[in-house]
DNA sequence: ATGAAAGCGCTAACAC
DNA sequence: GTGTTAGCGCTTTCAT
């Protein structure tokens, strides 16, 4: 049906093994052999098969993104997918295909799960399990992880310092004057939830400040939730006068929340996101936030795997990524 | 290295074939045949290859989104990006993997350009040129096209009623009592841009306007264009009451523009959107928009491309989506 | 520079 | 229900 590389050396007088080669390592055929191959090749339409060029190098040339359905929406998801923009163009630079998925594994009929294995490297995005890395590695599938830290050996993350990011913006809005910081935080996993939780206390704690437990709130990182709870705080006696928001979304639904109360930011109430993500420069005023290079993320990651699958060396294993203030209209 | 189904069958004393069928026929084996099989297997870490399995079934479980690097950001994109996760939540569903590029063409050294194969279908989002379309089609590859109409024999494509949902917004602005409504028009492909222009038109003409041809401006569809824009014709001595985007990212541009500016939304001047992408509920007040179903659109697209894939027929060719005017806060 | 031949790991007739 | 065998389309020694 489609043209092989059996076809097109038939038709052009010369093996098979030229014309791979006149396809895989143009520089050792020769002119004449060369011309007469494409000409074969174009009018029998072929192109090299990718499938059984994998199987006969043992490399397919892809990796794969993996980003658990637990953290839905995936390609909408307002952190990662900036990460995830750029893998694509790292991975399209080097002329290696990209796949995207939820599920990295499939059930098998012996009941165990198996990975899927089209690919010779993996990225892992936020919350997953050790068995599903310790999958890879037993494929020697090298693997690196964006946005969490897991203790394993030899296993390259790329983590945030969330602390430092939490406690710079709790002291920025204890520098602008306020006493009473809420903080609304969302349901990640278990670090970074207690990293930002802890920038939060220590801030507040060092700066003389009583810490009121009903200014401390957990939410679901979604605009409605938010909203209902930055409204249900607003509505106090002593309301607060700033929020500060683990992650962008969360602050946007506060936002609103205030605007809709008939509440000016940032006069009447400061709020603070965390990630700079898009919707922080969508939302007016716009959002100061704690900002993470998710870009600049999601390149390291590829660099690292890119790395392994060369089969270099890593010099370090984890990287930590700063944080950094943006002060815009919110503060 | 990696466990072969070879190794299996030797250390359980079975055959490769039965091996085989244990995992990819289960129903086929004997149980006791199965018991042992996957004890072994599991000894050996071993899980099936999927590029030996492709290359012996001709056939990857694979299919590819390709979105074309001229329309950047590919993830970050506010249009395409809830079309692919609804593409990528389907693709799940049927277990199979998901390729995303933006290069869907692999030079070759001689000069050509050749297809990376590794899939059973494509899914090509908006702009495309045929020759690319007609490379799949020689490899006897299913493609679907999305977001575009493109003539070609036996190519399905899903397209959004673009005059429809232009015409209605304009003629809502109508209703409302608007008489200088100005159209901020995204540079995008000469199809969708004509089709959302005509509508405009027509609206205007059919309700005994006068066009002003100096309410009628291109922009490139980023917010810092679209605010530039908006705040010009906002400053002009007759400036417009409304101003209708072609799409939600220049909406919000405008939208700024006019907040910056010390104007109401929608007391001084009315915005509509196009799309209802994540943005139009991000702003307060929430956009008012012309919905398209990008989600359905997705689904719809990956549902065309099984059937091509699973070699049935397919009812129709082209579904045109409905749009729908969706009133927020901002008309 | 080119060719012959042995895989790569699996599936799918076909036979028993 | 299980085994035998012939591929799937390419790469890669090893010769020549």
């Amino acid at each position: 049906m489609v043209a092989t590389i059996i076809d097109v050396a038939k038709k052009c007088g010369y093996s098979k093994a030229t014309v791979s080669r006149a396809f895989a390592s143009p520089e050792a055929v020769s002119e004449r052999a060369k011309a007469r191959i494409y000409a074969a090749a174009n009018e029998l339409n072929y192109t090299p098969n990718p499938i059984a060029r994998a199987m006969a190098r043992q490399k397919t040339d892809n990796i794969t993104f993996v980003i658990h359905e637990n953290q839905y929406p995936a390609i909408l998801n307002p952190f990662y997918s900036s990460a995830l923009e750029a893998i694509m163009q790292e991975t399209m630079k080097r002329n290696y295909g990209l796949f995207v998925t939820t599920n990295d594994h499939v059930r098998l009929p012996s009941g165990e799960v198996s990975i899927k294995k089209h690919m010779d490297g993996v990225i892992i995005a936020g919350q997953t399990d050790r068995s599903s890395i310790e999958s890879f590695c037993k494929q020697n599938i090298p693997v690196v992880v964006l946005n969490n830290l897991i203790q394993m050996e030899h296993l390259p993350c790329i983590a945030v310092d969330n602390y430092h990011g939490a406690k710079c913006a709790a002291e920025h809005l204890i520098q602008k004057g306020h006493r009473r910081i809420a903080l609304l935080e969302g349901r990640f996993s278990p670090q970074i939830y207690h990293d930002r939780h802890n920038g939060y206390m220590d801030a507040i704690v060092s700066a003389g400040l009583t810490v009121d437990p009903l200014l401390i709130r957990d939410v679901d990182a979604n605009e409605l939730c938010a909203e209902t709870c930055a409204r249900e705080m607003l509505s106090c006696p002593e309301r607060p006068t700033a929020l500060l928001c683990t992650n962008d979304t969360i602050a946007v639904g506060a936002m609103k929340a205030a605007m809709r109360m008939g509440l000016r930011i940032p006069e009447d109430v400061a709020v603070i996101g965390f990630d700079d993500s898009y919707v922080s420069r969508v939302i007016e005023p716009e959002l100061t936030t704690v900002r993470i290079d998710s870009l600049q993320m999601g390149k390291l990651a590829v660099e690292m795997l890119f790395r392994l699958i060369d089969g270099e060396e890593l010099s370090k294993w984890y990287i930590e990524m700063p944080t950094e203030l943006i002060v815009r209209g919110t503060t």
